[in-house]
DNA sequence: TTTCCGTTCATACTTTAGGGTGATTTTGAT
DNA sequence: ATCAAAATCACCCTAAAGTATGAACGGAAA
């Protein structure tokens, strides 16, 4: 409550504060230098400066800044390429490592023969893969098995 | 020129002009009522609030476009998964209206014969269509047709 | 240790896909 | 009406894909 009121009000207590400073100094002044010639001259000249530069100071404390919010539609394109792998499904299915292998070249059009090329080992071995593929995921073509993994989000 | 100068400076030479008849009605009141007991006080009194009011002014006027612009990026995600066939891209690689047809089932896993019956003709027609898409997309197997109509936008 | 699973590979066989050629009919545009 | 392209179908052949079965090996879990 207090400390709230503290830092709400901070300015206008700091500028009240500063103004009995410079009366007292004033004052102090006064009985000093005011016997001099042409000291009220200068006396207020130095017044208003310092004033004026209280002023400037208390308005840009005070004066918050107009916050301009301008809301600008930004056209976001949701790129359909940021693939993320349902790993739910995929141990759902239970498909291998070496099955969404793949299963990967197989959707990038790749035959069963540049498959076994690309991961070094035999034919048969892709046919037992793409077998095992094609069971797990309940189709009978390596189209189809493409198609559903697609949707099962397994593959991009 | 002095227009501009003028413009620019407006704030200035205001401020200037006001602490000139200021200083002069200052003078004023010194020959007029500095006698006056205390007057001193009230006299520094009047100028701090009018020389604070002038900073503040200044400030206000000097500090004008203190308007912070917060722009805010209202995304809008625009879909892109509603598929838009590419006229384009069909009519450069001259697929025609069968040829689509069969593409799309094709993409949907479906065998020859399967298509065949679908679209109530023979396995040898579809046989030569799916030949005239492999042309004309420029693949081998049909498994690289579908990856590549996709990426062309020929299909969804 | 045993058992299970993944990975590997093989053989044999069937089905499907794909290439090539040729033909007929339909359709759309000039 | 005419011509080109599209659509239809057939036959033959090869390549690829898919099925079935069996087996060896290694790692991880029971």
């Amino acid at each position: 409550m207090t400390l709230n009121f503290w830092i709400r009000n901070r300015s206008v207590i700091l500028y009240g504060s500063s103004l009995a400073v410079l009366l007292f100094l004033m004052k102090w002044l006064e009985w000093r230098f005011i016997i001099i010639d042409h000291a009220l001259e200068l006396y207020a000249g130095a017044l208003a400066i310092i004033f004026t530069l209280l002023g400037i100071w208390l308005a840009i404390k005070l004066t918050r800044p107009k916050t301009n919010t301008i809301i600008v539609e930004k056209e976001v394109f949701v790129k359909s390429d940021e693939f993320v792998l349902d790993d739910k499904e995929l141990t759902r299915v239970g498909l291998s490592k070496r099955e969404l292998e793949v299963l990967q070249l197989m959707a990038q059009g790749l035959s069963n023969h540049q498959i076994a090329e690309h991961l070094f080992v035999s034919l048969n071995t892709i046919k037992t893969h793409s077998s095992k593929v094609f069971e797990k995921l309940e189709v009978q073509r390596r189209t189809q098995a493409v198609d559903k993994a697609k949707k099962l989000c397994l593959i991009p």
